[in-house]
DNA sequence: TTTCATGTAACTTAAAATATTACATGAAAG
DNA sequence: CTTTCATGTAATATTTTAAGTTACATGAAA
């Protein structure tokens, strides 16, 4: 969403962004109130009003995607109860923790360095070779 | 549920495995039966049936388990579209999933180091510092 | 003062995971 | 050889979760 933000100037309504993104502009909305929270973002209302980038594309990672979205749990596979009274149960998820532990630090670790503006160089790069005037 | 079968000896049903895990004993069968597609576990019908352990604890990984439950996905984020015509979604996707690969590599990787057996002398030591006559 | 856009709560719908029922198959017990 | 018990599996139902929608309040520009 942020990318193709970046792709207009001036501010884009969550009307026009629900469509971009086939959804609903107050889901659309939601998710910017998110970003808005840590500085991604920027929204005026009213008459010419709508969202802008707050940051340069150059300063943002996925990383910091990642927690303005409320830092979402990266794995599928996870402990069925918090705190299980069933000794198996202990063995196992302490186990598996340190293996969910060590996998989601790599996945967030890569996160970091993988900068909006690096994205959106890629994207460009496939403009070129695209043709597609729809995008 | 295999480390709560090692403890059993003889065979158990899958109507008092449902009963530890608190569930349906036809939801324990159709994942049994992937266990023994797989060759861990085997299964007798009729009188004094049910199911067994087939493997030594020592040979079992969490790795093997898990091919064995068909693989499932292990990340909870993923590609929203499998062959995206937007751009930017194809330049975001290729980026992340870059970084799932490596994930999920490196937790499969982890998952053939944990074998049942260390989960079962684990599981042992946590008796002794229990007590509970319960379990 | 009208129009347009965000801000949110409450509600609805849709999708996925999980659980249940029902009945067929096969093996041991009586 | 009939009853009992347990798995095997399809069909169905329920629960849970995620996603989408409606409704209305707030604030800014025309
Ligand atoms: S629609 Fe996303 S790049 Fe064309
Ligand atoms: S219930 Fe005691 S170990 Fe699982």
């Amino acid at each position: 969403m942020l990318l193709h933000m970046a792709e207009i100037d001036g501010p884009v309504t969550s009307e026009s962004l629900a469509g971009m993104m086939q959804t609903n502009p107050v889901v659309i909305r939601r998710i910017l109130a998110g970003l808005r929270k840590q500085g991604l973002v920027h929204s005026e209302k009213g008459h010419g009003g709508g969202w802008r980038l707050a940051k340069d594309l150059e300063t943002v990672t996925l990383y910091d995607i990642h927690i303005a979205l409320g830092s979402p749990g990266v794995l599928a596979l996870g402990h069925r109860t918090e705190a299980p009274g069933c000794l198996v149960e202990q063995a196992v998820n302490n186990a598996m923790g340190e293996a969910f532990d060590a996998a989601e630090a790599l996945l967030l670790s890569r996160f970091r360095e993988i900068t909006l503006a690096s994205l959106s160089r890629d994207f460009h790069q496939r403009m070129q070779h695209c043709g597609n005037p729809g995008h």
